[in-house]
RNA sequence: GGUACCGUGGCCGAGUGGCUAGGCGGAGGUCUGCAAAACCUUACACAGCGGUUCGAAUCCGCUCGGUACCUCCA
Protein backbone atom coordinates (compact mmCIF):
# COMPACT_ATOMS: atom_id res chain seq x y z
CA UNK A 1 0.00 0.00 0.00
CA UNK A 2 3.19 2.30 0.77
CA UNK A 3 4.30 1.82 -3.11
CA UNK A 4 2.44 4.51 -4.57
CA UNK A 5 3.31 8.26 -4.63
CA UNK A 6 1.94 10.49 -2.58
CA UNK A 7 2.26 14.28 -2.58
CA UNK A 8 1.45 16.94 -0.29
CA UNK A 9 -1.19 19.19 -1.98
CA UNK A 10 -1.10 22.55 -0.38
CA UNK A 11 -4.73 23.35 -1.13
CA UNK A 12 -5.99 20.07 0.80
CA UNK A 13 -3.57 20.25 2.84
CA UNK A 14 -2.95 17.05 3.32
CA UNK A 15 -0.88 13.66 1.00
CA UNK A 16 -2.77 12.72 -2.00
CA UNK A 17 -1.87 9.71 -4.19
CA UNK A 18 -0.70 11.64 -7.18
CA UNK A 19 -3.14 10.36 -10.22
CA UNK A 20 -2.28 12.79 -13.49
CA UNK A 21 -4.70 14.13 -15.33
CA UNK A 22 -4.14 12.25 -18.63
CA UNK A 23 -1.06 9.75 -18.05
CA UNK A 24 1.22 9.06 -18.95
CA UNK A 25 2.03 12.84 -19.30
CA UNK A 26 2.35 14.87 -16.08
CA UNK A 27 2.26 18.82 -16.99
CA UNK A 28 4.34 20.61 -13.99
CA UNK A 29 4.96 24.19 -13.74
CA UNK A 30 7.45 26.00 -11.40
CA UNK A 31 7.97 29.46 -10.67
CA UNK A 32 11.32 30.56 -11.99
CA UNK A 33 13.04 33.43 -10.82
CA UNK A 34 12.75 37.17 -11.75
CA UNK A 35 16.33 37.99 -13.72
CA UNK A 36 17.72 41.04 -12.16
CA UNK A 37 20.31 39.49 -9.83
CA UNK A 38 22.42 36.45 -8.70
CA UNK A 39 21.17 33.73 -7.87
CA UNK A 40 21.95 33.01 -4.00
CA UNK A 41 21.29 29.66 -2.24
CA UNK A 42 17.16 30.28 -1.92
CA UNK A 43 17.19 29.84 -5.25
CA UNK A 44 18.71 26.53 -5.10
CA UNK A 45 15.80 25.14 -3.40
CA UNK A 46 13.11 25.35 -5.71
CA UNK A 47 15.46 24.27 -8.58
CA UNK A 48 16.79 21.40 -6.91
CA UNK A 49 13.12 20.28 -5.17
CA UNK A 50 11.61 20.31 -8.41
CA UNK A 51 14.32 18.65 -10.25
CA UNK A 52 13.64 15.81 -7.54
CA UNK A 53 10.42 15.41 -8.79
CA UNK A 54 11.10 15.81 -12.12
CA UNK A 55 13.57 13.35 -12.01
CA UNK A 56 11.42 11.19 -10.43
CA UNK A 57 8.23 11.66 -12.31
CA UNK A 58 10.48 10.07 -15.50
CA UNK A 59 11.59 7.57 -13.38
CA UNK A 60 8.07 6.11 -12.42
CA UNK A 61 8.08 5.87 -16.63
CA UNK A 62 5.67 9.33 -16.90
CA UNK A 63 6.41 11.78 -19.60
CA UNK A 64 6.90 14.75 -18.02
CA UNK A 65 6.65 18.52 -19.29
CA UNK A 66 8.46 20.70 -17.21
CA UNK A 67 7.59 24.31 -17.77
CA UNK A 68 9.88 27.04 -15.41
CA UNK A 69 9.25 30.38 -16.87
CA UNK A 70 11.40 33.71 -16.41
CA UNK A 71 10.22 36.44 -14.78
CA UNK A 72 12.05 39.17 -17.50
CA UNK A 73 8.72 42.20 -17.48
CA UNK A 74 9.71 44.37 -14.85
CA UNK A 75 7.18 44.51 -11.83
CA UNK A 76 7.66 46.80 -9.44
CA UNK A 77 10.20 47.48 -6.90
CA UNK A 78 7.58 48.05 -3.93
CA UNK A 79 4.27 48.31 -3.00
CA UNK A 80 1.05 49.30 -4.38
CA UNK A 81 1.76 48.46 -7.80
CA UNK A 82 3.22 51.84 -8.10
CA UNK A 83 6.45 53.44 -8.70
CA UNK A 84 10.06 52.05 -10.57
CA UNK A 85 10.53 48.51 -11.51
CA UNK A 86 13.35 45.90 -10.57
CA UNK A 87 14.98 45.39 -13.62
CA UNK A 88 14.17 49.07 -15.02
CA UNK A 89 16.12 49.82 -11.64
CA UNK A 90 18.90 47.72 -12.06
CA UNK A 91 19.43 48.95 -15.85
CA UNK A 92 18.85 52.79 -14.75
CA UNK A 93 21.86 52.01 -12.19
CA UNK A 94 24.47 50.06 -14.43
CA UNK A 95 23.51 51.94 -17.52
CA UNK A 96 21.83 49.11 -19.76
CA UNK A 97 19.54 48.26 -21.49
CA UNK A 98 16.83 46.00 -19.60
CA UNK A 99 17.00 43.40 -21.65
CA UNK A 100 21.04 43.53 -21.46
CA UNK A 101 20.28 43.17 -17.48
CA UNK A 102 17.80 40.30 -18.51
CA UNK A 103 20.26 38.37 -20.59
CA UNK A 104 23.27 38.32 -18.27
CA UNK A 105 21.50 37.30 -15.26
CA UNK A 106 19.43 34.53 -17.07
CA UNK A 107 22.61 33.40 -18.14
CA UNK A 108 23.84 33.38 -15.02
CA UNK A 109 21.22 31.54 -13.67
CA UNK A 110 21.44 28.67 -16.35
CA UNK A 111 24.93 28.32 -15.07
CA UNK A 112 24.05 28.12 -11.56
CA UNK A 113 21.42 25.41 -12.36
CA UNK A 114 23.82 23.61 -14.53
CA UNK A 115 26.65 23.52 -11.66
CA UNK A 116 23.73 22.01 -9.51
CA UNK A 117 23.20 19.59 -11.66
CA UNK A 118 19.40 20.03 -11.96
CA UNK A 119 17.82 18.79 -15.47
CA UNK A 120 17.16 21.84 -17.62
CA UNK A 121 13.27 22.41 -17.51
CA UNK A 122 11.27 21.05 -21.31
CA UNK A 123 10.21 24.70 -21.88
CA UNK A 124 11.25 28.05 -20.26
CA UNK A 125 9.22 30.57 -21.60
CA UNK A 126 9.59 34.25 -20.88
CA UNK A 127 7.06 36.84 -19.85
CA UNK A 128 8.38 39.45 -22.09
CA UNK A 129 7.63 36.60 -25.43
CA UNK A 130 4.06 36.27 -24.15
CA UNK A 131 2.91 39.56 -23.88
CA UNK A 132 -0.46 38.43 -26.74
CA UNK A 133 -1.32 35.58 -24.16
CA UNK A 134 -1.44 37.87 -21.28
CA UNK A 135 -3.57 40.19 -23.34
CA UNK A 136 -5.73 37.37 -24.23
CA UNK A 137 -6.48 36.13 -21.18
CA UNK A 138 -7.10 39.73 -19.79
CA UNK A 139 -9.76 40.15 -22.28
CA UNK A 140 -11.14 36.99 -20.79
CA UNK A 141 -11.18 38.01 -17.30
CA UNK A 142 -12.44 41.39 -18.73
CA UNK A 143 -15.49 39.79 -20.70
CA UNK A 144 -16.19 37.86 -17.80
CA UNK A 145 -16.68 40.45 -15.60
CA UNK A 146 -14.03 40.37 -13.07
CA UNK A 147 -11.86 43.02 -13.68
CA UNK A 148 -12.04 46.92 -14.49
CA UNK A 149 -10.51 49.59 -16.09
CA UNK A 150 -8.99 52.42 -14.50
CA UNK A 151 -7.24 55.49 -16.26
CA UNK A 152 -5.74 52.47 -18.86
CA UNK A 153 -4.86 50.05 -15.94
CA UNK A 154 -7.06 47.30 -15.44
CA UNK A 155 -7.28 46.11 -11.95
CA UNK A 156 -8.80 42.37 -10.51
CA UNK A 157 -12.18 42.89 -8.94
CA UNK A 158 -11.38 40.62 -6.01
CA UNK A 159 -14.86 41.20 -4.65
CA UNK A 160 -17.14 40.60 -7.16
CA UNK A 161 -14.85 37.41 -7.76
CA UNK A 162 -15.03 36.18 -4.08
CA UNK A 163 -19.05 36.59 -4.59
CA UNK A 164 -18.59 33.55 -7.20
CA UNK A 165 -15.50 31.30 -6.30
CA UNK A 166 -13.66 31.92 -3.13
CA UNK A 167 -11.08 34.23 -3.44
CA UNK A 168 -8.28 32.80 0.07
CA UNK A 169 -8.87 29.14 -0.81
CA UNK A 170 -4.73 28.56 -1.14
CA UNK A 171 -3.46 30.19 1.43
CA UNK A 172 -6.51 30.29 3.90
CA UNK A 173 -7.05 33.88 3.83
CA UNK A 174 -11.01 35.15 4.01
CA UNK A 175 -11.56 38.39 2.31
CA UNK A 176 -13.38 40.08 5.11
CA UNK A 177 -9.50 39.96 7.45
CA UNK A 178 -8.00 41.19 4.34
CA UNK A 179 -10.12 44.22 3.97
CA UNK A 180 -8.98 44.94 7.72
CA UNK A 181 -5.38 44.00 7.71
CA UNK A 182 -4.20 45.36 4.91
CA UNK A 183 -1.85 48.44 4.96
CA UNK A 184 -1.89 51.94 4.07
CA UNK A 185 -0.41 51.99 1.32
CA UNK A 186 0.36 55.06 -1.36
CA UNK A 187 -1.11 55.49 -4.70
CA UNK A 188 -4.08 53.13 -4.78
CA UNK A 189 -7.00 55.41 -6.12
CA UNK A 190 -7.44 53.42 -9.09
CA UNK A 191 -8.72 50.61 -7.40
CA UNK A 192 -12.36 50.07 -5.72
CA UNK A 193 -10.24 47.37 -3.20
CA UNK A 194 -6.82 47.73 -1.51
CA UNK A 195 -6.11 44.04 -2.21
CA UNK A 196 -7.45 44.20 -5.75
CA UNK A 197 -4.42 43.29 -8.12
CA UNK A 198 -3.05 44.91 -11.50
CA UNK A 199 -3.88 42.93 -14.78
CA UNK A 200 -2.10 45.56 -16.46
CA UNK A 201 -0.73 48.93 -16.16
CA UNK A 202 -0.40 51.87 -17.98
CA UNK A 203 3.53 52.68 -18.01
CA UNK A 204 4.33 56.41 -17.15
CA UNK A 205 6.77 58.28 -19.58
CA UNK A 206 9.70 57.00 -17.74
CA UNK A 207 8.83 53.16 -17.97
CA UNK A 208 11.52 51.74 -19.95
CA UNK A 209 9.75 48.44 -20.48
CA UNK A 210 5.87 49.04 -22.19
CA UNK A 211 3.98 47.30 -24.57
CA UNK A 212 0.78 48.26 -26.78
CA UNK A 213 -2.83 47.12 -25.61
CA UNK A 214 -6.21 47.70 -26.11
CA UNK A 215 -6.50 49.80 -22.50
CA UNK A 216 -2.91 51.62 -22.72
CA UNK A 217 0.86 51.44 -23.32
CA UNK A 218 1.97 49.41 -20.99
CA UNK A 219 2.91 46.09 -18.89
CA UNK A 220 1.07 43.25 -18.07
CA UNK A 221 0.55 42.45 -14.19
CA UNK A 222 2.72 39.94 -12.18
CA UNK A 223 0.54 37.24 -11.48
CA UNK A 224 -0.52 37.33 -15.36
CA UNK A 225 2.57 35.48 -17.15
CA UNK A 226 2.27 31.97 -15.06
CA UNK A 227 -1.44 31.81 -15.75
CA UNK A 228 -1.19 32.60 -19.34
CA UNK A 229 1.93 30.77 -19.88
CA UNK A 230 1.27 27.95 -17.76
CA UNK A 231 -2.33 27.45 -19.93
CA UNK A 232 -0.39 27.64 -23.05
CA UNK A 233 2.52 25.02 -22.16
CA UNK A 234 0.27 22.63 -20.22
CA UNK A 235 -3.56 23.14 -20.83
CA UNK A 236 -6.14 24.92 -18.67
CA UNK A 237 -5.98 22.27 -16.06
CA UNK A 238 -2.50 20.70 -15.30
CA UNK A 239 -1.07 18.67 -12.65
CA UNK A 240 1.42 20.35 -10.66
CA UNK A 241 2.30 23.80 -9.89
CA UNK A 242 5.46 24.35 -7.49
CA UNK A 243 7.67 27.44 -6.09
CA UNK A 244 8.41 29.12 -3.08
CA UNK A 245 6.50 29.30 0.18
CA UNK A 246 6.51 33.16 -0.38
CA UNK A 247 4.98 32.75 -3.40
CA UNK A 248 1.70 31.31 -1.80
CA UNK A 249 -0.07 34.57 -1.33
CA UNK A 250 -0.70 36.20 -3.49
CA UNK A 251 1.21 35.08 -6.73
CA UNK A 252 -0.62 31.51 -6.36
CA UNK A 253 -3.67 32.33 -4.47
CA UNK A 254 -4.09 35.35 -7.87
CA UNK A 255 -3.05 33.08 -10.36
CA UNK A 256 -5.81 30.69 -9.08
CA UNK A 257 -8.34 33.70 -9.45
CA UNK A 258 -7.48 34.23 -12.83
CA UNK A 259 -8.11 31.05 -13.96
CA UNK A 260 -11.21 30.65 -12.50
CA UNK A 261 -12.11 33.95 -13.51
CA UNK A 262 -11.28 33.02 -17.21
CA UNK A 263 -12.11 29.65 -18.02
CA UNK A 264 -14.57 29.04 -14.87
CA UNK A 265 -12.42 26.09 -13.44
CA UNK A 266 -9.46 25.39 -11.25
CA UNK A 267 -5.98 25.26 -12.89
CA UNK A 268 -4.14 22.88 -11.54
CA UNK A 269 -4.33 19.55 -9.66
CA UNK A 270 -1.63 19.51 -6.59
CA UNK A 271 0.11 22.89 -5.59
CA UNK A 272 3.54 22.20 -3.91
CA UNK A 273 5.31 24.47 -2.07
CA UNK A 274 9.01 24.37 -0.98
CA UNK A 275 9.95 25.71 2.36
CA UNK A 276 12.80 28.89 2.69
CA UNK A 277 16.38 28.49 3.60
CA UNK A 278 16.94 30.46 6.92
CA UNK A 279 20.10 31.72 8.27
CA UNK A 280 20.41 32.73 12.29
CA UNK A 281 17.02 31.33 11.79
CA UNK A 282 15.79 34.22 9.36
CA UNK A 283 14.69 33.72 6.17
CA UNK A 284 17.46 34.20 3.34
CA UNK A 285 16.00 36.71 1.24
CA UNK A 286 16.01 39.70 -0.81
CA UNK A 287 14.57 42.15 0.96
CA UNK A 288 16.77 41.35 4.25
CA UNK A 289 19.87 41.70 2.41
CA UNK A 290 21.44 38.46 4.37
CA UNK A 291 21.69 35.87 1.26
CA UNK A 292 24.55 34.17 0.18
CA UNK A 293 24.93 33.99 -3.83
CA UNK A 294 25.72 30.74 -5.50
CA UNK A 295 28.67 32.19 -6.90
CA UNK A 296 30.14 33.26 -3.22
CA UNK A 297 29.32 29.25 -1.92
CA UNK A 298 31.03 28.09 -4.76
CA UNK A 299 34.17 30.69 -4.46
CA UNK A 300 34.14 30.82 -0.66
CA UNK A 301 34.44 34.77 -1.15
CA UNK A 302 32.05 35.93 1.50
CA UNK A 303 32.51 36.88 4.85
CA UNK A 304 30.46 33.87 6.58
CA UNK A 305 32.30 31.33 4.49
CA UNK A 306 35.57 29.91 5.87
CA UNK A 307 36.18 27.85 2.80
CA UNK A 308 34.54 27.13 -0.94
CA UNK A 309 31.35 24.84 -0.87
CA UNK A 310 30.85 22.52 -4.13
CA UNK A 311 28.17 22.63 -5.75
CA UNK A 312 27.12 19.21 -4.44
CA UNK A 313 27.74 20.13 -1.33
CA UNK A 314 24.84 22.08 -1.11
CA UNK A 315 22.97 19.90 -3.43
CA UNK A 316 23.38 16.85 -0.44
CA UNK A 317 22.48 20.31 1.96
CA UNK A 318 19.20 20.70 0.18
CA UNK A 319 18.52 17.23 -0.19
CA UNK A 320 19.49 16.14 3.72
CA UNK A 321 16.09 18.36 4.84
CA UNK A 322 12.41 17.53 3.53
CA UNK A 323 11.65 20.39 1.12
CA UNK A 324 8.60 21.50 3.41
CA UNK A 325 10.81 22.06 6.34
CA UNK A 326 13.08 25.44 6.79
CA UNK A 327 16.10 24.26 6.87
CA UNK A 328 19.09 26.92 8.64
CA UNK A 329 22.10 27.06 7.35
CA UNK A 330 25.73 27.31 8.51
CA UNK A 331 28.93 26.27 7.87
CA UNK A 332 29.50 23.84 10.38
CA UNK A 333 26.25 21.95 8.52
CA UNK A 334 27.49 22.12 5.17
CA UNK A 335 30.64 20.76 6.38
CA UNK A 336 28.92 17.92 7.71
CA UNK A 337 27.35 17.60 4.39
CA UNK A 338 30.67 17.76 2.69
CA UNK A 339 31.84 14.94 4.92
CA UNK A 340 28.70 12.82 4.51
CA UNK A 341 28.46 12.78 0.48
CA UNK A 342 32.09 11.49 0.61
CA UNK A 343 31.67 9.02 2.75
CA UNK A 344 28.71 7.99 0.20
CA UNK A 345 31.16 7.86 -2.55
CA UNK A 346 33.82 6.04 -1.18
CA UNK A 347 31.07 2.87 0.25
CA UNK A 348 30.02 3.11 -3.56
CA UNK A 349 33.95 2.75 -5.44
CA UNK A 350 34.77 0.47 -2.31
CA UNK A 351 32.63 -2.05 -3.55
CA UNK A 352 34.92 -2.51 -6.41
CA UNK A 353 37.21 -4.42 -3.49
CA UNK A 354 34.40 -6.44 -1.61
CA UNK A 355 35.35 -10.18 -2.16
CA UNK A 356 31.94 -12.02 -3.37
CA UNK A 357 30.43 -14.49 -0.98
CA UNK A 358 28.31 -17.62 -1.00
CA UNK A 359 25.69 -16.24 0.94
CA UNK A 360 24.51 -12.64 1.34
CA UNK A 361 23.74 -11.63 4.87
CA UNK A 362 23.05 -8.22 4.06
CA UNK A 363 19.06 -7.43 2.55
CA UNK A 364 19.36 -5.24 -0.16
CA UNK A 365 16.24 -5.98 -1.42
CA UNK A 366 14.29 -4.42 1.77
CA UNK A 367 17.05 -1.41 1.14
CA UNK A 368 15.61 -0.65 -2.01
CA UNK A 369 12.34 -0.84 -0.45
CA UNK A 370 12.61 1.62 2.30
CA UNK A 371 14.38 3.57 -0.64
CA UNK A 372 10.86 3.92 -2.61
CA UNK A 373 8.76 4.20 0.55
CA UNK A 374 10.69 7.27 1.11
CA UNK A 375 10.67 8.71 -2.41
CA UNK A 376 6.78 7.86 -2.56
CA UNK A 377 6.07 9.47 0.96
CA UNK A 378 5.95 13.02 -0.46
CA UNK A 379 9.70 12.93 -1.89
CA UNK A 380 11.01 12.33 1.41
CA UNK A 381 14.93 12.44 0.50
CA UNK A 382 16.42 13.15 4.15
CA UNK A 383 14.59 9.74 4.44
CA UNK A 384 16.63 8.11 1.03
CA UNK A 385 19.67 9.48 2.44
CA UNK A 386 19.58 7.74 5.49
CA UNK A 387 18.76 4.27 4.00
CA UNK A 388 21.60 4.74 1.28
CA UNK A 389 23.88 5.46 4.72
CA UNK A 390 22.67 2.30 5.89
CA UNK A 391 23.55 0.66 2.50
CA UNK A 392 27.22 2.09 2.60
CA UNK A 393 27.71 0.75 5.92
CA UNK A 394 26.92 -2.60 4.59
CA UNK A 395 29.25 -2.12 1.74
CA UNK A 396 32.14 -1.47 4.85
CA UNK A 397 30.72 -3.96 6.64
CA UNK A 398 31.32 -6.78 3.51
CA UNK A 399 34.65 -5.21 2.88
CA UNK A 400 36.01 -5.50 6.40
CA UNK A 401 34.22 -9.06 6.76
CA UNK A 402 31.60 -8.51 9.19
CA UNK A 403 29.14 -8.97 6.78
CA UNK A 404 28.85 -11.00 3.75
CA UNK A 405 27.82 -10.14 -0.24
CA UNK A 406 27.27 -12.74 -2.99
CA UNK A 407 28.50 -11.53 -6.92
CA UNK A 408 25.23 -10.74 -7.53
CA UNK A 409 24.20 -8.70 -4.83
CA UNK A 410 27.18 -6.94 -5.58
CA UNK A 411 26.30 -5.76 -8.53
CA UNK A 412 22.39 -4.97 -7.44
CA UNK A 413 24.05 -3.01 -4.58
CA UNK A 414 26.12 -0.71 -7.08
CA UNK A 415 23.30 -0.71 -9.41
CA UNK A 416 20.71 0.79 -6.92
CA UNK A 417 23.05 3.20 -4.85
CA UNK A 418 24.04 4.18 -8.33
CA UNK A 419 20.74 4.84 -9.28
CA UNK A 420 19.59 6.44 -6.54
CA UNK A 421 22.58 8.60 -6.11
CA UNK A 422 23.29 9.75 -9.39
CA UNK A 423 19.87 9.29 -11.08
CA UNK A 424 17.36 10.10 -8.57
CA UNK A 425 19.12 12.82 -6.42
CA UNK A 426 21.44 14.08 -9.02
CA UNK A 427 24.78 14.03 -6.96
CA UNK A 428 28.21 13.99 -8.81
CA UNK A 429 31.60 12.91 -7.54
CA UNK A 430 33.27 16.13 -8.50
CA UNK A 431 36.52 15.22 -7.13
CA UNK A 432 38.22 14.25 -10.01
CA UNK A 433 40.55 17.65 -10.79
CA UNK A 434 41.48 18.85 -13.62
CA UNK A 435 43.73 16.17 -15.34
CA UNK A 436 46.53 18.47 -15.84
CA UNK A 437 46.48 20.30 -13.06
CA UNK A 438 46.79 16.89 -11.19
CA UNK A 439 49.64 15.58 -13.13
CA UNK A 440 51.84 18.75 -12.73
CA UNK A 441 51.11 18.17 -9.24
CA UNK A 442 52.08 14.44 -9.52
CA UNK A 443 55.26 15.26 -11.31
CA UNK A 444 56.39 17.66 -8.80
CA UNK A 445 55.76 15.24 -6.04
CA UNK A 446 57.89 12.69 -8.25
CA UNK A 447 60.88 14.50 -8.93
CA UNK A 448 61.32 16.02 -5.15
CA UNK A 449 61.47 12.68 -4.21
CA UNK A 450 64.18 11.57 -6.93
CA UNK A 451 66.07 14.69 -5.93
CA UNK A 452 66.22 13.08 -2.25
CA UNK A 453 67.22 10.09 -3.37
CA UNK A 454 69.88 11.84 -5.31
CA UNK A 455 70.85 14.13 -2.38
CA UNK A 456 71.36 10.76 -0.42
CA UNK A 457 73.44 9.40 -3.42
CA UNK A 458 70.85 6.56 -3.55
CA UNK A 459 71.55 6.71 -7.69
CA UNK A 460 69.57 3.34 -8.00
CA UNK A 461 66.33 4.42 -6.73
CA UNK A 462 66.78 8.10 -8.63
CA UNK A 463 67.85 5.93 -12.12
CA UNK A 464 64.40 3.46 -10.91
CA UNK A 465 62.24 6.37 -10.87
CA UNK A 466 63.38 7.49 -14.62
CA UNK A 467 63.44 4.31 -15.87
CA UNK A 468 59.70 3.75 -14.44
CA UNK A 469 58.31 6.88 -16.20
CA UNK A 470 60.59 6.15 -19.00
CA UNK A 471 58.10 3.48 -20.08
CA UNK A 472 54.97 5.87 -19.65
CA UNK A 473 56.79 7.94 -22.03
CA UNK A 474 57.87 10.87 -19.95
CA UNK A 475 61.19 12.20 -20.31
CA UNK A 476 63.24 13.75 -16.90
CA UNK A 477 66.14 15.90 -17.72
CA UNK A 478 68.73 17.11 -15.32
CA UNK A 479 69.27 20.56 -15.78
CA UNK A 480 70.97 23.00 -14.05
CA UNK A 481 67.84 24.46 -12.85
CA UNK A 482 67.21 20.95 -11.46
CA UNK A 483 65.05 18.11 -12.97
CA UNK A 484 63.04 19.16 -15.83
CA UNK A 485 60.14 16.38 -17.84
CA UNK A 486 58.17 16.92 -20.94
CA UNK A 487 56.13 13.70 -22.40
CA UNK A 488 58.15 12.28 -25.58
C1' G B 1 -4.31 41.99 14.45
C1' G B 2 -5.42 37.87 10.64
C1' U B 3 -3.57 33.23 8.22
C1' A B 4 -0.20 29.08 8.17
C1' C B 5 3.57 26.60 10.70
C1' C B 6 7.55 25.21 14.02
C1' G B 7 10.10 24.17 18.86
C1' U B 8 13.97 16.83 18.80
C1' G B 9 20.83 15.38 21.87
C1' G B 10 27.11 19.95 20.78
C1' C B 11 25.40 21.09 15.26
C1' C B 12 22.12 19.77 11.00
C1' G B 13 17.88 16.97 10.58
C1' A B 14 14.00 12.42 10.01
C1' G B 15 10.13 10.32 12.71
C1' U B 16 3.73 11.43 14.22
C1' G B 17 0.98 6.22 19.54
C1' G B 18 4.62 0.89 21.51
C1' C B 19 10.22 -1.26 17.78
C1' U B 20 18.19 2.13 17.05
C1' A B 21 16.41 7.40 12.30
C1' G B 22 20.68 9.17 9.70
C1' G B 23 24.91 12.52 9.02
C1' C B 24 28.68 15.71 11.31
C1' G B 25 31.09 16.38 15.88
C1' G B 26 32.72 14.10 21.07
C1' A B 27 34.76 9.84 24.17
C1' G B 28 37.06 4.90 24.39
C1' G B 29 38.89 0.73 21.61
C1' U B 30 40.58 -2.62 17.10
C1' C B 31 43.86 -2.03 13.04
C1' U B 32 48.36 0.77 12.14
C1' G B 33 55.77 3.00 11.49
C1' C B 34 52.79 7.90 11.40
C1' A B 35 48.27 9.67 9.41
C1' A B 36 43.63 8.75 7.11
C1' A B 37 39.77 5.39 6.14
C1' A B 38 37.09 1.37 7.95
C1' C B 39 35.28 -1.57 12.07
C1' C B 40 33.52 -2.07 17.41
C1' U B 41 31.68 0.32 21.91
C1' U B 42 29.70 4.72 24.04
C1' A B 43 27.59 9.45 25.98
C1' C B 44 24.15 13.41 24.80
C1' A B 45 16.86 14.23 23.06
C1' C B 46 12.17 15.01 22.13
C1' A B 47 10.42 23.66 25.04
C1' G B 48 7.30 23.71 29.82
C1' C B 49 2.75 22.26 32.42
C1' G B 50 -1.66 19.51 32.43
C1' G B 51 -4.92 15.83 30.01
C1' U B 52 -6.41 11.28 26.86
C1' U B 53 -4.26 6.17 26.84
C1' C B 54 -2.20 -0.06 29.26
C1' G B 55 1.52 3.03 26.76
C1' A B 56 3.05 9.76 23.84
C1' A B 57 8.53 13.01 21.09
C1' U B 58 4.02 11.40 18.37
C1' C B 59 -3.14 12.89 20.04
C1' C B 60 -5.81 17.19 22.95
C1' G B 61 -5.54 21.82 25.94
C1' C B 62 -2.83 25.75 28.04
C1' U B 63 1.84 28.50 28.71
C1' C B 64 6.45 30.15 26.87
C1' G B 65 9.60 30.89 22.62
C1' G B 66 10.42 31.26 17.30
C1' U B 67 9.34 31.61 11.90
C1' A B 68 6.77 32.67 7.36
C1' C B 69 2.83 35.18 4.60
C1' C B 70 -0.63 39.45 4.81
C1' U B 71 4.23 44.90 0.21
C1' C B 72 8.90 42.90 -3.83
C1' C B 73 11.05 38.13 -2.38
C1' A B 74 12.51 31.01 -4.17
Amino acid sequence: MEDKLKIYNTLSHKKELFEPLNPPHVGMYVCGPTVYGDAHLGHARPGITFDIVFRYLKHLGYKVRYVRNITDVGHLVNDADTGEDKIQKKARLEELEPMEIVKYYTDRYHENMRQLNTLPPSIEPTASGHIIEQIELVKKILKNGYAYESDGSLYFDVEKYNKDYRYGKLSGRRIEDLLHNTHELAGQEEKHNAFDFALWKKADPSHLMHWPSPWSEGYPGWHLECSAMGAKYLGETFDIHGGGMDLLFPHHESEIAQANAATGHDPVKYWMHNNMITINGQKMGKSLKNFITLEEFFTGKHKSLDQPYAPMTIRFFILQAHYRSTLDFSTEALKAAEKGLRKLFDALYLLDDVKPAATSSVNIKLIEEKCYQSMNDDFNTPMVIAHLFDLAHGINQAYAGKESLTQEDIAYTRKLFSSFLFDLLGLKDEKEKDDSQLIEYLMKTIIEIRQEAKNKKDYATADMIREELAKMDIQIKDTKEGAKWNFK
